[in-house]
DNA sequence: TTGTATGCGTTATCAC
DNA sequence: GTGATAACGCATACAA
C-alpha cells in the first residue's frame, strides 16, 4: 500500500481509505486523486493482503461450514445454499470436511484461531457443549445442528425425529413385516446408530425380535459398498422382508440390489430409507423414508447471518425441525 | 501472549519460542520455565491467532481445494485424498466451489489475497493462463487441472482424452449404432461439452448424423433431473439406441430411466458415461464408459506438496493422464 | 537461558 | 482533502 500511495503521489493512509471508505475523513478524495491511485494499483498488481487486514480489523469475511462428509446429495445442497447466502452478505464461504475424530478437532481448532467470522457445524460428534461454548465466547458466530447440545451463546437446530421414526415402525407392523433387517455405519458417536435404536427400541415394544444376522452394521460410505452388502445379505436362505436404512443413499442402493437380485418392492421386501432426498422420488417404486417435508436450510443460514449481523451479542436460540413419515411407495 | 508471558513470568518472547521453537535462542528454555508457559496458556485458554501469525510468517500453513461443485463421487474421492496429505504435511484443507462464473473469480480473488499458500484448481473455467502465472507468481503453489492452459511456474495436469473419446464412437459404430443421443449441460465454456463435440466430430466422420432433438443440452445436475430428461426423451416416437452422457453420474441416472421405461440396456440402447466412478461397476449392466482405468489423485498431490516444500520456485510440471475406453456391459 | 526491539500489511483516529 | 501514526498479535535477530 504504501508502494501504490508512493506511485501516486499520496499516502498509505489514502490509498486504504479509498479501497474501503471507513473511519473519519469522510468521503473527501478528489475524483482526480482517486483515478491516480486507481491506476497505480492497477500498474503495481497490487492486491490487498488479508491476514494483515483481518489482524486489524478483527474480521475475516469468511464463514465455515463444516460437514462430515461431502459427497452426498445433502450436503451438496446445504453447501451451495449457505454459498449463496454467504456471497449476498459480502462473505467467503469456506468448507470443512470433519469426519473423524482428528478432524472435528482440528476444524475446531483452526476456528477458534480465526479461520473464520462464523460457522455451521453440522452433526459434530466429539465436541462438549464447553467447546462450542467457548468457541462462541471467543468471538465465533456459531450455528449447530446438533441434538445432543444446547447453547447460551450459540444457536442450536435440532431435529426432532423421534416420533417419525416410531411411526415408521408401526406402519411396518401394522403391515405385517416381522423380519427386519438394518442397513448402517458404526461409527464413533454416530447419529445413524442413534435414529436405528429407535426403530430397534420401538420393535422390541411391538415385541419383535431383531435377527443379529439382519443387522448390518458397517454397509460402507459409496454406493456401490452398500449395494454389495445388501447383495450379499440377499443370498443367505433367511430373507428379511424389510429393509430400514440409515440414509436415503442406503436405502436406493438396497433398491437396487433387490430388484437386481429379481426381487420386488415393496412386495418381497419393504425398504426405508432417512432424510428424503430429492432423488427418492424417482426410485421405482419411489422411496418411502423419514424426514422434513420440504428440506430447507434457510433456518441455519438464517440463524447464522443474522447472529453476524448483530452488534451485540445473541443469547443462544434453538429450533426445532420435526420429521415425518413419508410414505411412498417403496414400503 | 504478553499476558501468557506476564502470568508465567516471562516474556511473549520466551511463549512464542516455546510454541514453536525456531530461530536463534536454539532449545533453551529450561523445562521448569516452559511448564509454567503451559500451565499459564491453559489457565488463560489462550489461542494463537493465525491472522498475526500468517502475516509474521508470510506463510498460512493452508492448501485449498478448488473444485467447481461438491455432491459428486469424484470430487469426494479428491477431497479425501487431498486431505490426508495435507494433513500428514501439516496444512489445513480447505475446500471452495468454483462452479459458475462469479464464484471461480471470486475464489480466485481470495487466493491473490493470501487465503493459502498453495492449491489446486480442478477444471476452472475462466481464468486465463496470464492469470494463473500471476497467481503463481504471487508464490501461491499451484496445480491446476485442465487441459486448456500451461504455465511456466505452475503445474498443470492434463488429460488425454480424445482417442478415449474416438474409440468409444468407433465401437458403437461397428456395432451398428446409428441413432444416438447425448446428454449434457451447457456450461459457460465447459468441458462435458468438449468432449461431446469430439464424438460429434467422429460421428460426422463416420457419416452419421446427429438428430438435433436427440441432443440433451440441459440435463440437469441432480440424479432426478438427468432421469427426468431421459425418461422424456424415450416417450417420443422417434427413440436412439444409443446415449453417450456427459458423465457417469448421467449414465447411471439414464441407465434408471431405460429399464424403467420397460427397454433393455443395451439391447435396446446402449449407454455409455464418461469418467470411470466406481459406482459405474454396480449398474446392471455394468456401464461402459472412458477414463482412467485406476483413478488415481496422487499426481495432483504429489505435485502440490513437492512444490510447497521446495526452497526454490520450481518450473511449471506437466504430467498427462491417459484415458481409455472402457468396455463394461451397458455398451 | 531469557528479554528487547522491530516489522509483517492493514485500518482508523486524529491533526493539519 | 490528505498525512502521520499507533495499534492488531506474533516471530525472530540480537543483545544480555
Amino acid at each position: 500500500m504504501y508502494d501504490v500511495g508512493k506511485r501516486a503521489g499520496v499516502s498509505s493512509a489514502t490509498v486504504s481509505f479509498i479501497l474501503n471508505g471507513r473511519g473519519s475523513g469522510g468521503d473527501r478524495i478528489s475524483e482526480e486523486t482517486r483515478q491516480r491511485v486507481y491506476r497505480a494499483i492497477a500498474e503495481l498488481g497490487y492486491v490487498p493482503n488479508q491476514s494483515a487486514r483481518a489482524l486489524r480489523r478483527q474480521k475475516t469475511d469468511r464463514v465455515c461450514l463444516v460437514i462430515p462428509q461431502i459427497g452426498t446429495p445433502f450436503s451438496d445442497g446445504l453447501a451451495n445454499s449457505v454459498q449463496s447466502v454467504a456471497e449476498a452478505h459480502g462473505y467467503s464461504l469456506i468448507l470443512s470436511m470433519s469426519g473423524g475424530r482428528e478432524r472435528e478437532r482440528h476444524v475446531f481448532e483452526q476456528l477458534r484461531r480465526g479461520l473464520a467470522d462464523g460457522a455451521v457445524l453440522f452433526d459434530p460428534e466429539h465436541l462438549t457443549n464447553e467447546e462450542l461454548a467457548q468457541l462462541a465466547h471467543a468471538g465465533v458466530a456459531l450455528v449447530v445442528q446438533c441434538n445432543r447440545v444446547q447453547g447460551t451463546n450459540f444457536d442450536v437446530v435440532k431435529i426432532d425425529e423421534i416420533k417419525a421414526l416410531q411411526d415408521a415402525v408401526r406402519y411396518l407392523y401394522d403391515h405385517g413385516r416381522r423380519r427386519v433387517a438394518f442397513l448402517f455405519n458404526v461409527t464413533e458417536s454416530g447419529i445413524q446408530e442413534e435414529r436405528l435404536q429407535s426403530y430397534w427400541q420401538t420393535w422390541r415394544e411391538l415385541g419383535v425380535p431383531i435377527l443379529e444376522s439382519f443387522v448390518l452394521r458397517n454397509v460402507g460410505r459409496l454406493r456401490e459398498q452398500v449395494y454389495r452388502s445388501v447383495s450379499k445379505l440377499l443370498q443367505s436362505s433367511e430373507r428379511p422382508d424389510t429393509i430400514m436404512a440409515g440414509s436415503d443413499m442406503f436405502a436406493i442402493s438396497a433398491v437396487w440390489a433387490i430388484r437386481d437380485a429379481g426381487l420386488r418392492v415393496p412386495e418381497d421386501i419393504a425398504v426405508i430409507g432417512i432424510g428424503n432426498i430429492p432423488e427418492g422420488e424417482i426410485t421405482h417404486p419411489p422411496l418411502t423414508t423419514v424426514g422434513v417435508v420440504t428440506p430447507t436450510f434457510g433456518d441455519l443460514t438464517g440463524l447464522l447471518f443474522s447472529r453476524l449481523a448483530s452488534p451485540v451479542p445473541l443469547d443462544g436460540r434453538v429450533m426445532t425441525r420435526q420429521w415425518e413419515l413419508i410414505l411412498r411407495g417403496s414400503a
